[in-house]
DNA sequence: TTCTCCATGTAAGTAGTTACATGATTGG
DNA sequence: CCAATCATGTAACTACTTACATGGAGAA
């Protein structure tokens, strides 16, 4: 095994007054107009879901981050003895959410697939059991395909009436997951000839 | 905002006798010679890294933990007062990679990209501002294609002798990252058109 | 001798999770 | 009135990270 020196430290320190990753995604959110802790945590789901997720309970104290801030304002306004607080972006809020989006900084890309691990080490398997384990793979990725169309409308709707980028990292999603199964399938060939020996 | 609720807990607890992931991986490593957790480093950085990582300090307790269970053998083989421990796989340690290659459970996919997060925000941007950002993450796949176009000639020989596996997985890493320039390369277009207007 | 690589180990911390508790409102 | 949905909050935990300490061996 020899030696290749890598690196960038996977999660680098933040600077001065930048704001951990989940506390711009619900500033995003708060921006398109998601109010309570709860409604951030549908908005979420509903989108980003595919490429970020976060927990309920990150949310809330990145909105109490945020309003310390004043990148948001909040308003309490309890349903009976529960509280309840609805946030909307400030100006200042708008401003860091725009110079984080432009920021210089290398955006790492960072994929965790346990698929791909286990694809990785399948040279330990017999020829079917490999065989199987690909089409698991390839079958995960044509249903995230499947569900990923039936949003398309939806976010072509939204394209035409100005929001272009759901619309585009949809398409991304789309298109990485269709490349997975069309190497799948390419290797599905292969592993079948090579079984022929 | 409507509900839909999802889910799937992201980390299922483990089964009776399972291992948590990362000592899987550990596992797959000394099964393919890597025989010091410094080796188990090495042979990371070398080959999954672009879809799994793994630290230092993961990797001592993992190996502990397939010693206790006799998933792998280690001898001491010190160097000076230094302390230094080879291992390698077991019978019993060869079963349980392939019966948790085989494990019929859900293989979640976790992508999380803080890029196409931006992406999915851009619409917050002045339209230059936001082509400036889609080129970025253009770049970044572009870049990685390319690094990993530069491993494939090995992978290609790793395949003639046997190995097919991890020739399989740098394929898919290289088809998604090109599938992400593409739709990029698409989408600067339209946005260069809405620009006329 | 000084640098880089081989090699292990641990302390302290961060980021994130699940699970649970609470309770109001709406619709069947 | 019961179930589902809206809504918040927290405690306990897990996974994982960075940073540092230690030291041998070989090369320049």
């Amino acid at each position: 095994m020899t030696h290749m020196p890598l690196a960038s430290p996977a999660r680098p320190s933040l600077r001065h007054d930048d704001l951990p990753s989940p506390a711009y995604v619900v500033l995003g959110m708060v921006r398109l107009g998601a109010r309570s802790g709860y409604e951030i945590k549908q908005a979420v789901e509903l989108s980003i879901r595919f490429f970020w997720t976060i927990s309920q309970a990150q949310i809330y104290p990145s909105l109490e981050l945020l309003e310390r801030k004043r990148l948001v304002r909040g308003r309490s306004d309890p349903r009976g003895r529960r509280p309840r607080r609805l946030y909307t972006i400030t100006g200042e809020g708008e401003r860091a959410l725009r110079e984080w989006l432009t920021a210089a900084e290398p955006i790492p890309f960072e994929l965790r697939d346990i698929g791909l691990v286990k694809l990785f080490f399948a040279d330990a398997l017999d020829r079917d059991e490999a065989v199987t384990l690909l089409a698991l793979v390839k079958r995960r990725s044509r249903e995230r395909v499947g569900t990923l169309k039936s949003i398309e409308a939806a976010a072509e709707e939204a394209a035409r009436e100005g929001n272009v980028h759901p619309l585009l990292t949809l398409r991304m999603g789309i298109a990485f997951h269709q490349a997975m199964v069309d190497v799948s399938e390419e290797f599905e060939q292969r592993l079948g000839r090579e079984g022929d020996d």
